[in-house]
DNA sequence: CGTACTAGTCTTTTT
DNA sequence: GACTAGTACG
């Protein structure tokens, strides 16, 4: 009895088949990771191929992680020698030894969305291009466009230059990567782009790692764009080894430049070709896989395959359809609420999916309000926000002083009195001698035109200066523990009166903790640098631990590669999902799109799917009436237990008013939930006829929204991971001491509660330290202990 | 130089 | 509805 016999004859074939190139198109809960990992098992244990040699790649840092663990645990000894990581961190490892060859610093920095954004508005100042016309962003997507297809700023002026706003972009993809290169620092697209570069430059590279990975795997496929293709395509030249795992019906990344085509002309490129589908479901009930077939099979142009399953026929698939998406959110919570009770579910079981990040605020208020744990994954990354950002400035600044952008973010915060106008001149300085800003700054006795100002920027650097020479003999936690203070970033935040201060000095806390965690990992002391990096390339999804019991709450992309027992997907309206952009699109490929993240959601249940929908919606402060989901439509009444009403085109006006307050008025608190559901219409009576009509008139969108949920907090039932604030104030009395109490505090010794004022989040604490005089801090994050 | 207010903006989805 | 960038003023 081998591990291989667990296999079905599909999985063993796609785990056997070690040699050429390997397309294993692997349906949706088909067992994809169990195929990746054994196969690594096999090339090691029964094929005799070097731990060394084999390289795996997949999308995210949790999806890698899961991959090392099982990789781990299957293969023991010598499994740490397997290469698997994200597209990205691959990169980036290969470019800190080689980018010099490319003639890059191999020190440089990572920038995200927000340091983007920096750099493209200093860009169209220099190049008087007015973002009133032509938005950074948008600039900013071309480029992202550009690069995903390998185009340089040379060959996008040739397709593009002609065009009037296509020049100007040209021009200002030059000079942003100029700026980017004097900065020492890449983007996320850079990442894969220069890797490709350098591989198609330096052969002596290539070759290198050509004969290094002889056994290449590539997970999730469908979602890899045109870059990262040709990433692998180069590296799996040398061998042919290539197997790749995907589900064309999964490509839902179009928009970030996915390409479905590499999945679907794999076997033209490679056309020795070994394809394994995976078609056995072990992850799903009959019902809810009939539905989501039954959905996808409104697609054209998928590689033909039919899912199935020997499990249990199980449920129907619940549909409720409400007034409100306040009703809805309550219906949500309440049901979890109830099958908690009935002892059905734990809440690690459930999750809440949802089309659009804003989505998730309604159901926060209905969790909290129903008690029960929940973390929100996605929205902005715990690692864009303000402060965390700030903090991460400074390492920056620390760790490479040629990141031009993390100098300017920190230079006058706190408050040092160094205004624009320093700046500016400073830059000027800086440009006259084709040096970094922060070497500028160094010599700022220099620089005449800053007169009095120079005074200001001295101890400024002499404070860097003195945090580098600290990185000697400091641990990392030490050192951002010395910043937080030596700088007086916390003391200010600790000092304001800002609402959300008490959040930010929290997530400050997260990230102190992150760095205590990253340090306890590695056995010799780490480098800054290395935290930085890895911080760069975290998404929200990395961070979901399997451990905490709550329910989870995230938009549908998020979802991908995670199974649920009981999966919920809110707002199943046309206009919600599918969006309202891709319904008006007048590429029909769009909804395709839209249909595979419907079948990816459905495919998530494992047991019991819920799908809801609200009549009213609030969406960017005005009210929207949208029509039942033409995916709800698409699936066969009979797997639902309630049928969805569609009333007749004409009756569904669509109007506004400003109703935010009669819809809360109307949505009766802990009110029971569903109303009674019309009664069927014959699913004869044509989803399609009805969707051809579909075209949404004029549901009033207007541009604007987008907002990023709730700041993140202390969710009271928090691990403060991923989490989201509630509006529970800290009980003053769970503190543990009272006003007129002797406490003690970590940094500032033994002090006196002179007051403690409940505030919307925490609790405010004013203490006189003996030692340190009277400071005012919030109780969540001052750790105050009685003595 | 810093702050307080106002006006305009908001890609659905994210490595 | 909310956030942010830009501007007017102290």
């Amino acid at each position: 009895m081998s591990i291989y016999d667990t296999l079905n004859d599909r999985q063993k074939q796609a785990v056997m088949q070690i040699d050429g190139p390997v397309l294993i198109l692997a349906g949706a809960g088909s067992g994809k990771t169990r195929v990746l990992t054994h196969r690594v098992a096999y090339l090691i244990d029964k094929a005799g191929v070097a731990p060394y040699h084999i390289l795996a790649i997949t999308f995210t840092n949790k999806a890698a992680g899961e991959m090392r663990e099982r990789v781990d645990q299957i293969v023991g000894f010598g499994a740490e020698q397997v290469w698997v990581s994200t597209f990205h961190s691959t990169c980036v490892r290969i470019l800190r030894r080689y980018i010099d060859r490319l003639g890059y610093d191999n020190h440089f920095t990572i920038y995200d969305a927000d340091d983007q954004k920096g750099i493209m508005k200093e860009v169209c100042k220099k190049l008087q291009i007015d973002t009133k016309m032509l938005k950074e962003r948008t600039i900013l997507n071309a480029i992202s466009s550009a690069k995903d297809e390998l185009i340089d700023p040379q060959e996008y002026e040739m397709q593009n230059g002609f065009d009037y706003n296509g020049g100007k972009i040209a021009k200002a993809y030059r000079e942003y990567q100029e700026t980017l290169k004097k900065n020492n620092a890449l983007d996320f697209d850079d990442l894969i782009m220069k890797t490709v570069e350098l591989f198609k430059t330096d052969a002596q590279v290539l070759a290198g790692y050509q004969d290094r990975f002889r056994y290449i795997m590539v997970d999730e496929y469908q979602d890899t764009n045109t870059a990262q293709f040709e990433l692998i395509r180069l590296l799996a030249d040398g061998h042919r080894n290539l197997c790749v795992v995907g589900d064309d019906d999964q490509s839902i990344y179009k928009f970030r430049g996915a390409n479905i085509r590499n999945i679907l002309d794999f076997e033209k490129v490679y056309p020795e070709a070994c394809v394994v589908k995976l078609e056995q479901n072990y992850r799903s009930t009959k019902m809810v896989l009939d539905a989501a077939n039954a959905v996808i099979q409104n697609n054209t142009g998928r590689k033909d395959k039919a899912l199935w399953t020997d499990k249990t026929e199980g449920e129907r698939i619940h549909f409720r359809q409400f007034d409100t998406a306040y009703e809805e959110a309550e219906y949500i919570a309440g049901d979890v609420a109830k099958k908690k009770r009935k002892g059905q579910v734990s809440y690690g079981d459930c999750a809440v999916l949802y089309r659009t990040n804003a989505q998730s605020r309604l159901l926060e208020e209905r969790f909290i309000m129903e008690g029960i744990p929940y973390d929100v994954i996605g929205g902005t990354n715990f690692y864009a926000r303000r402060e965390i950002k700030d903090v991460l400035a400074y390492l920056k600044t620390i760790d490479n002083g040629r990141d031009d952008v993390a100098v300017k973010r920190i230079i006058n915060l706190p408050r040092r009195g160094i205004g624009a106008t320093t700046i500016l001149r400073v830059q000027e300085y800086a440009d006259e001698r084709e040096i970094s800003f922060y070497d500028a700054l160094r010599e700022a006795d220099q620089i005449m035109t800053i007169g009095r100002s120079a005074v200001k920027l001295k101890p400024f650097v002499t404070m860097i200066q003195s945090f580098r020479s600290k990185t000697e003999f400091f641990s990392l936690e030490e050192l951002v523990k010395d910043v937080l203070e030596t700088t007086g970033y916390l003391k200010e935040l600790e000092e304001s009166d800002e609402e959300d201060a008490a959040d930010r000095i929290e997530n400050i806390q997260e990230l102190v903790n992150k760095v205590v965690a990253f340090e306890a990992e590695r056995d010799e002391p780490a480098a800054l640098s290395e935290f930085l990096e890895e911080v760069a390339l975290v998404a929200d999804i990395d961070r979901v631990e399997g451990e905490n019991d709550r329910v989870l709450l995230m938009t549908l992309h998020s979802a991908k590669g995670l199974e649920f027992k009981h999966i919920y997907l809110a707002g199943m309206e046309d206009g919600v999902f599918p969006s309202y952009m891709t319904i008006t699109s007048d590429d029909p490929m769009e909804i395709e799109e839209e249909r595979r993240l419907a079948y990816v959601g459905i495919t998530r249940a494992r047991e019991d799917l819920t799908l809801t929908c609200a009549k009213q919606r609030m969406i960017r402060g005005e009210t929207q009436y949208n029509p039942v989901s033409r995916f709800v439509r698409e699936i066969p009444p009979l797997l639902l237990d309630n049928k969805p009403f569609s009333p007749k085109p004409r009756e569904r006006e669509v109007y506004q008013e400003d109703s935010r307050e009669q819809s809360r008025l109307r949505a009766k608190p802990f009110a029971a939930a569903a109303r009674p559901l019309a009664p069927a219409k014959p699913y004869a009576a044509s989803p399609s006829a009805y969707t051809a009509r579909e075209k949404p008139k004029a549901v009033p969108i207007r541009r604007g929204g987008g907002k990023a949920p709730l700041t993140v907090g202390t969710n009271p039932f928090g691990t403060g991971n991923a989490v989201k604030s509630s509006a529970e104030p800290v009980p003053a009395g769970r503190l543990g001491y009272a006003e007129g109490d002797r406490v003690r505090h970590a940094r500032y010794g033994e002090g006196t509660v002179m007051k403690i004022e409940p505030g919307p989040r925490d609790s405010q604490v004013t203490v006189v330290f003996d030692e340190a005089g009277q400071k005012i801090m919030y109780a969540g994050f001052a750790k105050l202990q009685k003595v």
